[in-house]
DNA sequence: GGACAACAATACACCACTGTATGGACTTTT
DNA sequence: AAAAGTCCATACAGTGGTGTATTGTTGTCC
């Protein structure tokens, strides 16, 4: 639906022409990945995508491994980039902590695409190695940043890392039971209050 | 490669005679499911691992969809069904508390086999209208549970809810982001006792 | 303006899997 | 003991996918 923009003399159905590239590839195959999986990922269903041939895809990538290999690996690279990008704004503990949250759930459930991709990457990696590792890489790197971002809610290093796990899951997990059932923002939003004010009644507590 | 051998007409290993059940053909479904989800099933692979034809499926299923169906439609019952064995031994409401938590996050992470199998059929409902349907149907008794189980945190019924569905939700997110590497254990474990602070952290406090 | 590289179309060989048709073998019913 | 039922094997047709080899087409550098 969306697409991804390339530079474009040939726009992708019916005009002039344009070469693809191996990240055009990679952009179809997102959508696929999305919608059906990793299992459904197809050669051919993404050259009628990007309407080319299947010959197209084999100058590009050597087999279907290298496709899938490659996707994760540029998933990897864009998650773990995209945690140097963001700052609290600073403010109280409070508003702080409800930017924090809302940028975990309320804003990560909004891309649903996003979401689609990371839930279906997550369910590869039950079955592939490779995929197992980075995806285990993303979930440190995010847990880690968490962990500065709770670093002023106690000064128990050791609480401050439970603390960020599980917030953690709490987050992987809404996003696993409610995705895209009408009526689960509002739902979120609450679930996002009722963290806060668990993680507020966290602090040290003596 | 492993187990399952035949014995020697044909036996299986549950059944009395060597003929196989609709059941038999059910479980065997649900360890390849638990491997490699729903879009790995085969009917050839199953047949194998029962040591007969193909032939024998299509005798006691229409097709392959009609082996998915019926394989959901008995991973709902037995979930739902499941639900009813369950009440805590009573005692105060913190003791009462772990055994909930203990039944939701520790025990539900041993039986390895049976998380997999219900990750995969959340990642199925992605793109399945009737496996969506059913998980809807079992997280909403779970929630629900849940919500009988936490009626002595609070007064509020809509507190109680909201509880219910973010500890379920942390639950789940636990089971997807920690499943199978080692340490975990213990790692859920402490989430576990946070959990049990945290909500009772949330009794009634006007 | 020809050579060469980048990119894509076409055609083919091949395989994994499904579903169906049919024919046993063994069991139960009558 | 013949008929009918139950369960599985075998053989075959069809489909949808991969990968490869070969040939076109276009752009770019000299």
């Amino acid at each position: 639906m969306n697409e991804a923009e390339t530079p474009k003399r040939r726009g992708r159905s019916a005009s002039e022409k344009s070469q693809l590239t191996r990240d055009n590839w990679l952009d179809a195959a997102a959508g696929e990945i999305a919608a059906g999986g990793f299992s459904q990922l197809r050669v051919l269903t993404l050259a009628k995508k990007l309407g080319v041939t299947r010959g197209s895809f084999y100058w590009h990538f050597r087999d279907h491994e290298d496709l899938v290999l490659s996707f994760l690996d540029r998933w990897r690279d864009r998650r773990l980039h995209e945690l140097q990008y963001w700052k609290p704004k600073g403010g109280d503990v409070e508003t702080e902590l409800r930017q924090i949250l809302e940028l975990l759930l309320t804003d990560a459930s909004r891309n649903i695409r996003r979401l689609q991709v990371e839930l279906a990457v997550r369910d590869f990696a039950r079955r592939n190695e490779y995929a197992a590792e980075l995806v285990t890489q993303v979930d440190a790197a995010r847990i880690n940043q968490n962990c500065t971002l709770f670093g002023r809610m106690s000064s128990d290093p050791q609480h401050v890392r439970d603390l960020s796990l599980l917030l953690y899951v709490a987050t992987i997990g809404s996003q696993v039971v409610l995705t895209g059932k009408k009526g689960d923002e509002a739902t979120i939003r609450r679930i996002e209050d009722l963290m806060a004010r668990v993680v507020l009644g966290q602090r040290d507590e003596p």
